[in-house]
DNA sequence: TTGTAAGCGTTATCAC
DNA sequence: GTGATAACGCTTACAA
């Protein structure tokens, strides 16, 4: 209702008596002032309540010191602390975080980007369903922006801040075949959108296959399927042979844990549990979970010092992977005696309703 | 390296062999334009790959089309989520966020709204230590900055989209006090910097003194004590007559029951636990844990709506809180029997390590 | 239908 | 030391 007008340093200069141009010098101390038209335009400047406007400033300046950053989603801890982490390497630098989130889709990828660069941000953090195939994306980047990627591993051109998903999905597979599992599952949710879960399927059937073990029942869910145990317990009745399962992240490793129990299998005597990601709670729960521990606040951390880096205009290289750390649990255990080294034929049903199941081939 | 100029309007005008208004037109539909120029101009700003800078279109409109938004942290699912909920109400409206964290300082939220405002943000969504107190804040407001507040009770002249924390937290101790507990503790983590915590507490303790019960404990944890279930138990081992705990947030309450194990107490046996906000993972665990249910996306989504509303010039009243569920899980039961009516003084010891406690008199 | 020009808030340049 | 003034990218009178 009463949106008084905005103070600008006009009205500082003239409160003061002075050119604006002295009074932009004056409260920049970027120029010769006397002492006297100084204290005239501070205290003009705090009578008014002037504060400068950081779009005029971007507009001249050419630079609005402001970085955009995009992630499928804020709901997801591991991005949400990654963005906490790229908030900390900028806090102090003079840059603000513009963020927008995707939810997994592609197309909103596209329009996040178009916006962010509409904003005339100085550069971008980003992770996207696929970065390598935006258009929006390569066009930034051919105008000259500045691009640093989170959580994706190396692609092309692009510096990215990322853990080696395919080694620590093999450490997955190493740690089970160690145990002496053999029938293995791997769950995953968006799995066709996610370059990350397709790099930790891939390694842990790579390792798998090096083993000699069979490869690992693929299973792929819906939205629906991940916050419904009961749903996912139905599609497991099938897996019979199955004792070990390697969740693509957390979240999933805990739901399918408490669908283990609603079909009386118990967790880790019938079915081990390994997740991904290595969320806090995982460590607090009655029977802490297994997991491939990363550090998602740090990489937001690197991905944000990267981009300042290339904002200073130094040459940027790609670093290499973030460490991850395999987080021993009470999820994982040695497969019951009798199932061990039953081959005999997949426990495989034609269709499970409701889910995207498929077994890829050897 | 590279950074190639920036397309203007002018460019594309130039290349359409017109004057830049009509390229505006043209672009924005906002005027009449012959079909023959519309043509050229469109291929042009094709060719060129033209879009156009927000800024300069904000600075000429005088709205920035950019709301803020501050929250204490997005490590904190509840905050990440109403943040997420923002996002949804905000998508389609033409409004981008931009949002800072302050990590639960009070000094940095007040950098942070300064900052906002200096980007001429046109209103902020606003989660910080103590609105009613920020300097910034209601400076901003005093400028005619549109203000919405997310998860803070009402304060005199702010709109909020809240849960009544008050009421809530007397239906934890009703619960309580009906299935026979009489000695209960509050657990909270920054109980001096969080009003809802306040709030929780201030209910939890008229609702037990209503029933005639002790008053509550209050624990106040550090940061450090709530990742660290060693150090929690530590602080435990003196509630020898607490039967039942109310802990701030569902995070506090899985911590306290891994706490509690370390100690060979067994929950809900020994100690019956509730926690408040409602997150997913809790109704995952082996345990349910039983918690106060809130809806942090709705706020969001409310908040935003609010904030809509006023930049639309329409007169904006509080809205009544949002519901609250009480949810059951197996966290929660009657005391042992043996345990009930010893009311032999406070098992209080005089100094806990590393803790600050204080037990509220009547 | 079209183009010129003023102005949004700032800083940098350049005379004074 | 100081103060006009141009420029940044855009929209919108207003004039042609």
């Amino acid at each position: 209702m009463d949106a008084r007008q905005k103070i600008t340093i006009k009205d500082v200069a003239r409160r003061a008596g002075c050119g604006i141009a002295t009074a932009s010098r004056v409260l920049n101390r970027s120029g010769p002032a006397s002492a006297e038209v100084r204290a005239r335009v501070e205290s003009a400047a705090d009578a008014l309540g002037f504060s400068f406007s950081a779009m005029g400033r971007a507009l001249q300046g050419g630079r609005s010191m402001t970085i955009g950053c995009l992630v499928p989603s804020l709901a997801n801890p591991v991005f949400a602390e990654a963005v906490q982490g790229v908030q900390e390497a900028l806090s102090g630098s003079g840059y603000q975080l513009l963020i927008a989130s995707s939810n997994y889709d592609g197309e909103a990828d596209n329009d996040a980007i178009a916006t962010l660069v509409a904003k005339e941000v100085d550069g971008v953090i980003v992770t996207m369903v696929a970065p390598e195939k935006s258009a929006a994306l390569s066009d930034a980047r051919g105008r000259g922006l500045p691009v640093s990627l989170m959580f994706h591993d190396p692609i092309d051109g692009f510096v990215t801040a990322h853990v080696d998903n395919f080694t620590a999905a093999r450490e997955v597979a190493r740690r089970f075949a160690d145990l002496g599992h053999r029938h293995t599952a791997f769950l995953s949710l968006r799995f066709s959108s996610s370059d990350r879960s397709r790099n930790r399927y891939a390694g842990f059937r790579a390792e798998c296959a090096a083993r000699g073990l069979p490869d690992p029942v693929l299973i792929e869910l819906g939205e629906l399927e991940a916050d419904r145990p009961e749903l996912l317990a139905d599609s497991f009745a099938s897996l019979k042979d199955v004792t070990a399962l390697f969740a693509s992240n957390d979240f999933l490793a805990i739901a399918v844990q408490k669908a283990a129990r609603l079909m009386g299998k118990s967790v880790p005597q019938d079915l081990s549990v390994v997740g991904f990601d290595g969320i806090e709670i995982g460590r607090l729960l009655e029977l802490p979970l297994a997991t491939i521990e990363t550090a998602p606040h740090a990489m937001g951390r690197q991905a944000a010092q990267t981009l300042l880096e290339m904002l200073q205009g130094k040459a940027c290289v790609q670093r290499p992977p973030l460490p991850f750390d395999f987080r021993a649990g009470a999820t994982l255990a040695r497969p019951r005696a009798e199932s061990r080294d039953d081959d005999q034929g997949t426990a495989w049903p034609p269709s499970v309703p409701s889910l995207k199941i498929a077994q890829k081939q050897g």
